[in-house]
DNA sequence: AGCACGCCGACT
DNA sequence: GTCGGCGTGCTC
């Protein structure tokens, strides 16, 4: 009997067996997709490896996946990112499985060949998918019908699926190109280059609208292109049809969001990221990754170049220029960043009740005076970190997180920033009875709101990351504006059309929880500096405000990256952390505290037999659910343990979720 | 994950 | 007397 071992789209970390029916044994080969019955659903699974044996109860193997068998590097591609994520090979193949639409699978294993002679369509002597075809043509059944009755169309099964191709060099590049226009112009000369060379471009957004403003000028530059877009707003038909032509070699380029990495494109040479830093390029739900190191990692199996556009290279990308892996590229750009002013300012005495300092306030008025705009960049959305009573000193807290439940005055509401439990505030204070509240720590909510008293007649307008931020409607509307936001605001046609932005508390971007925080702010802020009032003929200012403390650590983030990252750097190689390492986080979360800390210090103990440096096990940090516990364990190790600690981990903790323990893995490389 | 099975509260 | 909440367990 011809057994297959299947990586399934499962959370556990194991393969599956299924026997090979006699009518597809020898089509299925290793890289196969398959659709099995597991668990009472059907799922697409990924043949492993092919083995002959005697084993009773196993299921059928049901059908081939019309879809191109991976080959082996594609194979390896995945198991490595499997290894690097600590996830599941099958969860990692899932994300370059079609999207699933069995009703469309007999038509793409056809293919159509038209008589010679016939014209009406467009169809290459070689046929073209059957699929392909429809999605194309939209040729009702009647005519189909009827063509195929006149044997003017014939139909034959599809061909051997393409196979995929790599290439024996790899190079990496860095770009700093701060506007939009010379990205377009630095893209025009990109796909130039590559249509000589018949090679063919990828382009990776972080977010929908510069994709598809991308898109637009691209289509209208280039209108003989054949251009595929692909992000998560097209139909599953549309999707299957875009990845149909991408595996078919019907295309010149490919833009997407992240999701276009694991198209079927064998044949792509130049991958383009935009932007590496934003949070776009992240998938916050499991399978979680990083667009940039998903890219990466093919290129080192597959070969091609990556090239990635940005502004400030974010912590990896200075650590590979550093070592000499990436290679740094100027473009040359008619547009030059503007001089501006740096100034820093503590806080008034605390007895003003005032977010924003008097010299801020004049600076503010200045600039709209002139017809300028105005940004008002905050950390923390609400309006303030905490409410509390000003007689006893009581103050809300999430009983879940223990931590200060946020105020949010729009809706009257406390909200729990980790686990966003929602709490109406009483009216009298629970413990004392007084009725004198009081807050603590400035939100977006209060920033606005004293802005709108200082400036009752200003145009103002309150940005946070849920809304939408229509650029074109800010630029036509003539008159100033104040915009308080969250990074939201830092988007190039804001930045360039205002004249001072002003950092509204610099402590709450240094003393976040997170160890990247202080890299991550460089990145963002290194941006708004760049870009802040290209388009306006006033000097522009910028103002940072924050306690004596904070204000004093302020000349870090006005160094050259080379010199900001060196230190920080030099930290990490010493202790082996990431870019250097891998630093693993093992979360499990029970209502049963002991039986988490029973596994973890088991794994401990193992990892420590194997030579590894373990910390833990520890109280998770963060939201935890109503009556549950969270315990974690952290490992930090260099690549070449990479394999050993995958074994270790994924044998103590095979199921994402068994015995009441729920198993999370957060890794950072 | 997602689906079954099982064990307790509010309803025709 | 059943519908349906979710807490556990298992998947070739």
């Amino acid at each position: 009997m011809k057994v297959a071992s299947l990586a399934l789209p499962v959370p556990v970390f194991q393969e599956f067996s299924y026997f090979l029916p006699s009518p597809l044994d020898d089509t299925v080969r290793v890289g196969s997709i398959v659709e099995v019955e597991f668990h009472q659903r059907l799922l697409m699974g990924l043949v492993c490896a092919l083995q002959v044996r005697n084993e009773e109860n196993l299921k059928p193997i049901l059908r081939i996946v019309p879809v191109s068998p991976w080959g082996e590097k594609q194979m390896d591609w995945a198991k490595r990112l499997s290894k690097i994520y600590f996830l599941p090979l099958g969860e990692i193949a899932q994300l370059f499985f079609p999207p699933c639409l069995p009703s469309q699978w007999k038509f793409l294993e056809q293919r159509v060949f038209t008589q010679d002679g016939e014209s009406r369509w467009d169809i290459p002597s070689g046929g073209r998918n059957l699929f392909i075809f429809r999605e194309t043509f939209r040729v009702s059944s009647r005519t189909w019908q009827k063509l195929l009755k006149e044997g003017l169309v014939r139909l034959e099964r599809e061909r051997t699926f393409p196979q995929e191709s790599s290439f024996p060099e790899k190079r990496f590049f860095w770009w700093r190109i701060l506007f939009t226009e010379s990205r377009r112009q630095w893209c025009l000369e990109m796909i130039e280059n590559a249509q000589r060379e018949r090679r063919k471009i990828l382009l990776v957004f972080p977010d929908f609208h510069s994709l598809d403003s991308f898109e637009a000028f691209i289509r209208k530059r280039c209108p003989l292109l054949r251009v595929i877009k692909y992000d998560s707003r097209l139909s599953a038909k549309k999707r299957l049809l875009a990845f149909r032509l991408v595996e078919e070699g019907e295309y010149d380029l490919i833009l997407g969001t992240r999701l276009a990495l694991f198209l079927p494109a064998f044949d792509l040479y130049y991958h383009v990221i935009f932007d590496p830093e934003e949070k776009g390029h992240f998938s916050d739900q499991i399978p979680r990754y990083s667009a940039l190191r998903v890219l990466y990692e093919k290129l080192r199996i597959k070969g091609g170049e990556l090239h990635v556009v940005g502004i400030v290279p974010p912590l990896g990308i200075a650590h590979f220029l550093r070592e000499g892996e990436f290679e740094e590229r100027d473009f040359p750009e008619n547009n030059l960043p503007k001089r501006k002013t740096v100034k820093t300012i503590t806080y008034e005495s605390r007895k003003q009740r005032l977010v924003l300092a008097p010299p801020i306030r004049e600076e503010i008025a200045r600039v709209t005076a002139q017809g300028a705009s105005v940004l008002l960049w905050v950390q923390k959305m609400g309006y303030a970190s905490a409410l509390g009573c000003g007689e006893c000193g009581f103050y809300y807290m999430c009983p879940d997180c223990e931590v200060a439940l946020r105020y949010h005055l729009d809706s009257k509401f406390l909200w729990c920033p980790r686990c966003g439990r929602k709490v109406e505030p009483a009216d009298a204070c629970p413990i004392c009875r007084g009725t004198l509240w009081e807050n603590w720590g400035e939100g977006l909510e209060k920033v606005h709101a004293e802005i709108q008293t200082i400036f009752p007649k200003h145009h103002t307008l309150r940005i946070d990351s849920e809304m939408f931020v229509e650029g074109q409607e800010l630029l036509e509307s003539k008159t100033p504006y104040i915009v308080v936001g969250t990074s939201a605001i830092l988007r190039e046609e804001l930045l360039r059309r205002s004249a001072l932005l002003v950092v509204v508390s610099l402590e709450s971007w240094l003393y976040l929880s997170d160890f990247n925080a202080r890299e991550e702010f460089y990145v963002k802020w290194g941006k708004a500096l760049q870009l802040l009032g290209v388009d306006v003929a006033l000097n522009t200012q910028v103002f940072v405000q924050g306690s004596k403390e904070a204000i004093t650590r302020m000349g870090q983030f006005l160094k050259s990256w080379r010199e900001f990252y060196s230190e920080g750097l030099e930290k990490r190689r010493v202790l082996g952390y990431p870019p250097f390492g891998y630093l693993l986080r093992i979360i499990g979360e029970s209502r049963n505290k002991d039986a988490c800390l029973l596994v973890l210090k088991s794994l401990q103990e193992e990892l420590e037999k194997k030579g590894m440096t373990v910390i833990g096990p520890f109280p998770g940090s963060g939201f935890r659910k109503r009556g549950r516990w969270k315990e974690e364990l952290g490992v930090c190790f260099p690549e070449q343990d990479l394999e050993a600690v995958f074994e270790t981990v994924v044998s103590f903790l095979p199921y994402r979720r068994r015995e009441g323990i729920t198993w999370d893995i957060e890794v950072d490389a």
